[in-house]
RNA sequence: GCCGGAUUAGCUCAGUGGUAGAGCAGUUGAUUUGUAAUCAUCAGGUCGCGAGUUCGACUCUCGCAUCCGGCUCCA
């Protein structure tokens, strides 16, 4: 979240909600010191679902249980129907209403000056105007704007409470946040709570535990998903409709192992520079062994992993054409241990098939595609579900092609998943292009060869006839990325697809084609992954169909029920029938009555199901029920089973 | 990794220091049923793991693991 401040003139801007909701927080912080008076309070904003305040109370730790006490002052606030009031004030006077822990206070607080005030009030711009904002006796640094009286602040509600830190900088004290939410009305209110209580139904990891679609077992590990049976079938079905549209698209398909040796990742520029998210290396057993005879520590160990040898820091500082690896990381070849890594990214592998062989300007662009598995060390709290893992498979590719060819390249990449999103029916997404931030170091190559990709990504981006907003700062390590980012139910936003234009890795491979002119030239690369993960994919996709997937990817697509054991056998030849046109079905003779039968199917989200009775058998039809249509009606066998052929085969929603 | 909360049967959850309970799912049987729950029967637990306090711990304390909500991070 970015914590930049606002100007002014954004400020003014504030949407009515967002203005509601910041003075929320102002009553908050109010209820709060009511409660605790040397509460000092930091920063305190509206956001997309309410607001929040971020605060330093040494003597309490807020838990839910607080909630309600917070709550009922707050609604006294409110019926104590104080009036908001701006007031002017120079900054030498906001310096002295800090210094006496005035500021965010009820009163004057001798010994306990407003800390977090007075850094605020230290980066507000020379010249800029400084206001306080008072509501009774609660006096707060603030730009505002807030609505006019406390009455209006009765509708809300705390949500949660988390530790965050200070302008959101690691190294900053850690504050307690306290997250409400609040509305006009009391109806919109309580619509806002239904919803949230809608999407924790959706929630993909309680359908994937009943709807049996994956599972995560502590004894396997963290962030690594099993995937059942059924999520299989719809993670099979995703990779084959790729696959079609790859087909279509001139893709080649290869196959590469899981791990690779650590000089592949350090050519790469991974290793040892993005070492604390990948998993650690592997040693061959003689290796560590002839280690430990030499007596060589942890991390003695780590550090001949890391290092490389002085001819490769020659080579590739040269090719790069700048200072990319240190003397400190360079030890005599002796020295060096070698290992492998599990792969953080196919790219490598893939970049090997492409200089397997001498290419030419004629059989450019090269496009490899796999599904390829990946690993990366995520921090443990970020794990969640599907969506945040540690192993995962990339719909991964890389396109090797020339200069001229990137911008076509690029645009056939976007509207791969500009068709992949449409045939989900995922139409609420926005489109960002990551450019890089132009005061950080973190990136490779020449400004150049950045100034190239980025126009490339820019020009694509806006032939694709979508709305798109430039982003600096979000291009990865090695080049501008165009993504694809989804909104989900809740609101939440996931990364899924994306393109990447990279004019570093062919420099740090050394990668070349022979042109026209019989000289040798250099290549471009483009990352591309339309699902982004399959993971992350299905974790959305699973959110976004409730677990109501369309037929062609619903685990059974369509349930035999029989009213009575009298239709047993007319049951099992439509069930036959089904399977033979190679449609997933099941089929349910138990003897449990018509209702339960179709409510089993019900909760199980079979998209189709057809009850079989004497009637039914007599006619050598089948009665349709669809999960969500209800009822369709009694139909021939014989049509049924081609309609749904050709609505699996269509891939309709 | 950090802050807070949670962890009891496959799932959802009761159980406030005296050796564990319900519903659903499962088993077995009866029933032969017409668009979201037929009835009965049986089985199922080292109460996340490890220490400590106590005559006695699911219950109190401390550590650890995992999950949840955030923070930070995300090539």
């Amino acid at each position: 979240m970015s914590q930049e401040r606002k100007t002014l003139d954004e400020r003014a801007q504030m949407s009515d909600l967002e203005r509601l909701r910041h003075s929320c927080a102002h009553v908050m912080a109010t209820a709060i010191l009511r409660l605790w008076p040397n509460a000092q309070f930091a920063y305190g904003p509206p956001i997309e679902t309410g607001f929040y305040y971020d605060f330093d109370l040494p003597d309490h730790r807020i838990t839910p249980e607080d909630f309600e006490k917070i709550e009922a002052e707050m609604k006294k606030i409110a019926k104590e129907n104080q009036k908001f009031e701006k007031v002017v004030v120079s900054r030498e006077e906001a310096q002295a209403l800090a210094e006496s822990g005035r500021l965010g206070g009820l009163t004057e607080r001798a010994g306990n000056p407003s800390q977090f005030k007075l850094d605020l009030i230290s980066k507000i711009p020379e010249g800029e105007e400084i206001s306080c904002y008072r509501n009774g006796d609660f006096l707060d640094l603030c730009a505002g704007p807030h609505v006019g009286y406390t009455s209006k602040c009765k509708n809300v509600k705390l949500m949660s409470v988390s530790a965050s830190f200070y302008l959101g900088d690691e190294t900053k004290p850690q504050l307690q946040r306290l997250y409400g939410t609040a509305f006009p009305s009391k109806e919109e209110l309580e619509q806002h709570l239904e919803r949230l209580e809608e999407a924790k139904k959706r929630d993909h990891r309680k359908l994937g535990r009943e709807l049996q679609l994956f599972h995560i077992d502590e004894d396997v590990g963290q962030g690594l998903i099993l995937w059942t049976p059924n999520g299989a079938i719809l993670r099979q079905e995703l990779q084959n409709f790729i696959s079609d549209e790859l087909r279509k698209q001139g893709y080649q398909q290869v196959f590469t192992p899981h791990i690779g040796k650590l000089g592949l990742y350090k050519t790469s520029g991974h290793f040892p520079y993005y070492k604390e998210s990948q998993f650690g290396a592997i040693v061959e057993n003689e290796e560590m062994a002839r280690c430990a005879e030499a007596g060589c520590g942890c991390a003695e160990v780590m550090e001949r992993l890391e290092a490389v040898s002085a001819k490769f820091r020659s080579e590739m500082n040269e090719r790069t054409g700048k200072e990319v690896i240190g003397e400190d990381r360079v030890l005599p070849d002796a020295d060096l241990l070698d290992g492998f890594l599990l792969k953080p990214m196919n790219c490598p592998h893939h970049i090997k098939i492409f200089d397997s062989q001498k290419r030419s300007y004629r059989e450019l662009p090269v496009r490899l595609a796999e599904f390829g598995t990946v690993y990366r060390w995520e921090q443990s709290g970020e794990l969640n579900g599907m969506t945040r893992v540690r192993g995962f498979t990339q719909d991964d590719a890389h396109l090797f092609c020339t200069e001229d060819q990137v911008a076509d390249e690029v645009l056939g990449c976007l509207s791969l998943v500009k068709t992949v999103l449409n045939t989900l029916g995922m139409q609420d997404y926005r489109v960002r292009v990551g450019l890089r931030d132009p005061d950080s170091s973190k990136y490779t190559g020449l400004p150049e060869q950045w100034d190239k990709a980025e126009a490339a990504c820019r020009a694509a981006a806006a032939t694709l006839g979508v709305a798109f907003t430039e982003e600096p700062g979000e291009a990865a390590f090695y080049g501008p990325k165009i993504d694809f980012v989804v909104k989900d139910v809740i609101g939440r936003e996931w990364q899924l697809g994306t393109v990447q234009v990279d004019y570093q890795l062919p420099v740090r491979f050394d990668l070349s084609y022979i042109g026209a002119d019989n000289k040798a030239h250099r290549p471009v690369m483009i990352h591309r992954a339309p699902f982004g993960s399959m993971e992350r994919f299905c974790g959305v996709l699973i959110e976004h169909f409730a677990g109501h997937f369309p037929a062609w990817l619903a685990p059974e697509q369509v349930r035999v029920l029989t009213v009575s054991e009298k239709s047993d056998e007319f049951a099992a030849e439509v069930h036959g029938a089904l399977k033979a046109a190679g449609l997933r079905a099941g089929l349910d003779t138990v003897s449990d009555k018509i209702g339960a039968k179709i409510r089993n199917a019900q909760l199980d989200k079979i998209p189709y199901m057809l009850v079989i009775g004497e009637k039914e058998a007599a006619e050598r039809a089948v009665a349709v029920r669809h999960s969500r249509k209800g009822n369709l009606g009694v139909q021939p066998l014989d049509n049924f089973v081609t309609e749904l052929t050709e609505e699996v085969r269509e891939r309709r929603l």
